[in-house]
RNA sequence: UGCCGAGUCGUCUAACGGCAGGACAGCGGCCUUUGAAGCCGUAUGUGGAGGUUCGAGUCCUCCCUCGGCAGCCA
């Protein structure tokens, strides 16, 4: 273990560090924490997780286990007219899966309304805070432009005793929604529109999903996060970079307050993918308006859905490791995650057959009644693992694409005269077809083989270039098999063309079922979540949610690299 | 037009005044019982103009470009 283990350390101490690591190495140094560290991720429980999230996640959580620190999972649930249980459900699930442990780190910020209320009413006996009348639309005007000062509330002016006393009949519910609210006397003339006299408590008679109708009064975010970190001994709150504006108010909220800790607040920029959307909100579209099915259709970029696509905790962190974090926004290419998925199940998904299109072909010279099993290795990555059989008879499928009537150049599949390796098999020679009259559809090819060559090598020495993939028809089940592709077609969906909207951009072949698929017996009784490699097609997944006992539905996770596919383009 | 932030290969990301490196993608080759994987090789980059310095991606000045901010959302 220790070998193993060092080796990792001296790599990752070799490795460059990011900017945050860089802050919390100086912060270490100069003890400004002691010896502490504490991150936390804070997700606010009106979505499900996505692939954006994992990246904070791997981040936030990361750090904690390097620095031997701690990380929180804190829900930030000041607004419950947005969230669900069934989010923070999905959460826990999601960040649980992704390989990370709070421990006894679970919090939520509605767990310090109390606290929250205490705090404001401290500003208030300070002078900074003030209890305000204006509407919404009020407020608007007077808080000025991006390019001009605002103007002060004519309620900004009150007593202390004044706004004792209305704040806490906003508190028992005296004023109707929406009527007043509390607000941090700061500076109207502030060219950072956050310190505006920013609202930090409103009125809203909405059902909380943990304090149910306890409260009508919600702190707002920027007021709630930073007390929030304070009272959780965080010292670094790590944030995307949208907050950068805010940070002067989240220290405000400290300094003014005085609290006993002030965390760092530290800004990274979010992950974004091409061809993929991340924003909550058109994904919550995405699945209210049924363009897909559910938080975790196999096509969503939620940590859900690729999970049920196939993907791995562990290729999700290598991809979130190979991402990088800067402060420069970026686009990854969406191929940086699949090549993190595909090392990932090479090294470690077994290997298994599937014709996907299957095209009957009779070895004419194989005896009629026959049937042998040929060892086939379970995976050539790791040759430990050894390997099993599988039936091979006189009738066998093939995928359509490997066989040709007239061969394009360079084609070194099936076509008549071309002898090809049946992978574990045997040398097959195509010695003629047929044809519906009709259609011209091929409909069955004939082929001999070679006894001689049992196991896919002739004595003779002779090559062949090309090896395909069979099951032998009497003993292949028919399956479903669900071939998904990248969900928007477009390189930036956020971005539609002259005339069009992101929803224009759905790839309309997102998703091709395929239903009379020929798979090996073996695949007949894996469990949900099973994942294989279908030589030469892809990975694919047994579905967690749809396969039944004896009758496996395969989601494809990602093809397999396909470089004649590309040089025959 | 106010404030804040960011500009390094196609896409990401390193460099802490001292040889611009890595990953993915691309291309070429080797190998191959998966046209996979693996291995080897290869092209492409510091937004611009000045300045400081023996030496600048890095420091200074000016400019340009891009992103964020005017919720009682987070």
């Amino acid at each position: 273990m220790s070998d193993e283990l060092e080796n990792k350390n001296i790599s990752e101490s070799a490795a460059p560090r990011d900017f945050i690591r860089q802050i919390i190495d100086e912060d270490l140094r100069t003890e400004k924490n002691g010896t502490k560290v504490v991150t936390r991720f804070p997700p606010e429980p009106n979505g499900y997780l996505h692939i954006g999230h994992a990246k904070s996640i791997c981040l936030n959580f990361g750090i904690g286990i390097e620095y031997a620190g701690k990380t929180n999972l804190r829900f930030d649930d000041t607004n419950p007219s947005k969230e669900e249980t069934e989010y923070v459900d999905s959460i826990m699930e999601d960040v649980r899966w992704l390989g990370f442990d709070w421990g006894t780190g679970l919090f939520y910020a509605s767990d310090y309304f109390d606290k929250l209320y205490e705090f404001a009413e401290a500003l208030i006996l300070k002078g900074k805070a003030f209890v305000c009348e204006l509407s919404s639309e009020e407020m608007r005007q007077y808080r000025g432009t991006l390019t001009e000062p605002g103007k002060e509330s004519p309620y900004r002016g009150r007593g202390i005793d004044e706004n004792l006393d209305l704040f806490r009949r906003m508190k028992t519910g005296e004023f109707p929604d929406g009527s007043k609210t509390l607000r941090a006397k700061i500076d109207m003339n502030s060219p950072n529109i956050n310190l505006r006299d920013p609202v930090i408590y409103r009125i809203m008679r909405a059902h909380h999903h943990r304090t149910g109708d306890n409260w009508c009064i919600y702190p707002m975010y920027d007021y709630a996060h930073a007390l929030s970190d304070m009272l959780e001994g965080i010292t670094h709150s790590i944030c995307t970079l949208e907050f950068e504006d805010h940070r002067p108010l989240y220290d405000w909220v400290l300094d003014t307050l005085e609290t006993p800790c002030h965390p760092q607040q530290i800004e990274f920029a979010r992950l974004n993918l091409n061809y993929t959307i991340m924003s909550k909100r058109k994904l919550n579209e995405l699945v209210t308006k049924g363009y897909v099915n559910g938080w975790d259709d196999p096509r969503m970029p939620t940590i859900a859905g690729l999970r049920r696509r196939g993907y791995t905790p562990e290729a999700i962190r290598n991809f979130a490791e190979r991402v990088g974090v800067a402060k420069r926004e970026s686009i990854i290419d969406v191929a940086l995650l699949e090549f993190s998925i595909r090392e990932d199940l090479n090294k470690h998904a077994e290997r298994a057959t599937a014709v996907i299109n299957p095209l009957k072909v009779v070895i004419t010279n194989y005896p009629e009644d026959q049937e042998e099993f040929m060892d086939f290795t379970i995976n050539p990555e790791e040759p430990e693992k050894g390997s099993r059989k599988v039936p091979f008879s006189k009738e066998i499928y093939i995928e359509r694409e490997d066989f040709m009537e007239e061969p394009v150049k360079g084609y070194f599949r099936l076509f008549p005269g071309n002898e090809v390796r049946l992978r574990w098999a045997y040398f097959a020679k195509c010695t003629g077809f047929k044809k519906d009259e009709v259609t011209g559809d091929v409909t069955e090819v004939y082929c001999e083989y070679d006894p001689a060559s049992k196991g896919g090598n002739s004595p003779d020495g002779r090559k062949v270039k090309g090896t395909i993939h069979w099951v032998s028809a009497k003993h292949a089940f028919d399956a479903e098999v669900r071939l998904y592709d990248r969900l928007f077609d477009h390189v930036d969906p956020n971005r539609p063309d002259e005339g069009k909207d992101w929803l224009d951009n759905l790839n309309p072949n997102s998703l091709t079922v395929l239903s009379n698929c020929k798979l090996e017996p073996y695949l007949k009784e894996v469990g949900p979540g099973f994942k294989c490699q279908f030589e030469r097609l892809g990975y694919f997944c047994a579905d967690i949610k749809e396969s039944t006992p004896g009758k496996p539905v395969f989601n494809r996770t990602v093809t397999l690299r396909d470089n004649w596919a590309k040089t025959n383009k």
